[in-house]
DNA sequence: CATGAATGAGTGTTCATTCAT
DNA sequence: GATGAATGAACACTCATTCAT
């Protein structure tokens, strides 16, 4: 969990009184900290079979301690979702402004996105987990969490502005299109985890599959 | 549920003793109502959120009813899950028989597996909840249930003989063009019922989309 | 189970229409079949742990047809112990009024209460389990149960007229004693099952040491 | 339930830090607690009609407390079993190696077993409930309770050493007489609880009159 | 009469959440 | 603020008993 998109959570930028400063920044330490333990449990055992006891367990709090800083285990789970969609958006955002044309825009989404997953296997399975959903009515909540809604407008953009550019067919809608990219996306994913140690493919060649498949389709040309 | 699924199992294709019968056929209508509710309330609350007191209650038996046809929940819900599986493969293979070309298998896939969903919206939301789960150790047991793996399995192969007729590029394996055969798939699918009344697309125009995006992929030819 | 003490449960000494007795016989015979059931069960797995299903499909009988001969788990209990305890009794009688010493009379308790368990050790395992129990509220009508008591009676006048006979003390009460030999006698019996196979002593020298400690005790004289 | 037996059982003879042995203490008293109140209730009610929540509701806890003491039903009377006979055992050794010959040792065992069930009536009902039981699987392990064996064989010295010294016949097994000594015993105990308010002999009177017994036998001399 | 499917009260056990220290 | 013991609602599952066939 990076701790700057925590201390984001604040918009402080009031004049940083000193004093109240440390407080909140240990605060947002222990919170870091308490969201890293969920996820990995969470990853481990799923939202049922994991319990606030293992979590506390995991982070070394106590469970008390725990419900200091989340109000629930549902909240805990939001936030440990709604964080991790931040930190990749903010990655996402980031890298893409560099590009140019939409095409490589999308080359660096996927790129990025992938490269994000490899270094947070554990929220993959998590973020597998959400999509998907919408049954488990308290976690339902879940699509209506802005960043995942920006998540997914993000996307839907590029795709926009891929078909502006005559890069992407518009003969169906950007949202159409946008979800089928990322489920091309996922389901590499997915099964790049579960070969596991053997696959080992770098993620340019995956990139590429990716990229090619989701433009050019299955058909031999 | 279907019925004849049922009774399939048991292929009694001994001399049918009308009492013997008679005994037989109660209980596995009983059986299907029961699969009924849960397919019902399994869809609407996912497994863990999902009693067996609401499942009795929705099938209208005695909670210690439901226990008399399945030995605990785990059970239920695999054998749910392995029905339904099996209704649709036994479709599939059914009716892709009838077509000549691979491509016309892949499209008679397509249709008929849109078409089974359609009949079974309730059991989409399970089947979508069990692709990516790799946790949840017991429910775990599904990715072995033979039907899961035979439908998999009637995928690939479908896509193996298209490669061999030269419709799909075989420059990457069967298993990984099928799985995004699927994601797309389902990607749609989910899609579909998320809008429910007001898309209402027919299944052949979706198919159709379905099939082009697939082969054609989403760059501008 | 004897079909004889069944039979006599009912006193029907009025003249025997042949097609009640007919129909009675048939009664008794089942009930008999469940009481052996029963016997076997519940030395094997103890009351609570032996289910009405358990001695249903012992006595191959559907489970309704136990209670259509039994009102309840617990009357069967009651009633298998019962009949088991007038057995025993109606031997102890007819073979002790051969005897002319009280003396003799104890011997002969001694030797053919051990022949009855040597044929009855299912029994004896509920005979042990049960002595003692005041708790366990419902099977503690047992200890009510007249032949029960009948039993402990006859033990104690059999000590009684050994005292008249000058044979055992009198400075202790004919209960007191009754209950120590009783006492002596369920434990070896009790060791004797236990070490089964490799133990194997004849009943005459068992017999013998029961007696032996009862009447003399264990110090070197 | 002494608490001194529980502490015991931590063997702490580390420098006794206060602060961790207030907690320490704290549980111990809860766990007594619970023990008392679940040698009530299994003393009532016996094993399988005794219910957790039966026994929550004596020791005026919450159920979910007394499982955080101990994991099952099972472990919970087991421990109680356990203790008993560990605070027993602890006083038959610490009196009877005050005797010099066998025969007081025989004596201040009689005594203080006596006077032991005098204090623990309750668990007197489950002591006696216990001895003879070779069904119930799971409770069945107690027979295999160190302690539970241990007091066993501590009789058997006893009498060993009683016949080493020719006070005790040796014509039988140690073994053998030392059942029929616990055997006259619990007679004589189960009698005196029994008969309750009524009799209230003394101690000393029922000693002497189970060491005649057991000695000298109900012969008249 | 015999049957055994149906019933549902009752049990052991877990775990999110609270709150006194 | 931090702790973790205490709580009790909730759940999966069993089994004595009933009753329609």
């Amino acid at each position: 969990m990076n701790v700057n998109s925590l201390i984001e959570d604040k918009f402080i930028m009031e004049k940083p009184r000193q004093s109240l400063n440390r407080r909140e920044r240990d605060r947002l330490l222990r919170q870091a900290d308490i969201l890293r333990a969920a996820e990995h449990v969470f990853a481990l055992k799923g939202y049922h079979e994991a319990t606030m006891q293992d979590i506390a367990k995991e982070a070394q709090y106590a469970i008390g301690t725990v419900y200091l800083y989340f109000k629930d285990k549902d909240a805990l789970y939001l936030s440990l979702v709604e964080h991790k969609y931040r930190d990749l958006l903010a990655i996402l955002k980031e890298e893409t402004v560099k590009a140019k044309t939409a095409k490589e825009k999308i080359e660096i989404f996927i790129y990025e996105t992938l490269s994000f997953f490899e270094r947070n296997q554990n929220f993959f399975r998590i973020f597998v987990s959400e999509r998907n959903k919408n049954q488990e009515i308290k976690v339902g909540k879940l699509r209506k969490l802005s960043v995942v809604i920006q998540h997914k407008e993000f996307v839907v953009e590029l795709i926009k502005s891929a078909q502006e550019q005559q890069i992407i067919r518009s003969d169906f809608s950007a949202k159409q299109i946008a979800d089928i990219l990322i489920s091309i996306f996922m389901s590499v994913v997915f099964n790049w985890f579960k070969e596991g140690s053997k696959g080992i493919k770098n993620l340019s060649s995956m990139s590429s599959f990716i990229l090619d498949m989701f433009l050019n389709g299955a058909a031999v040309k």
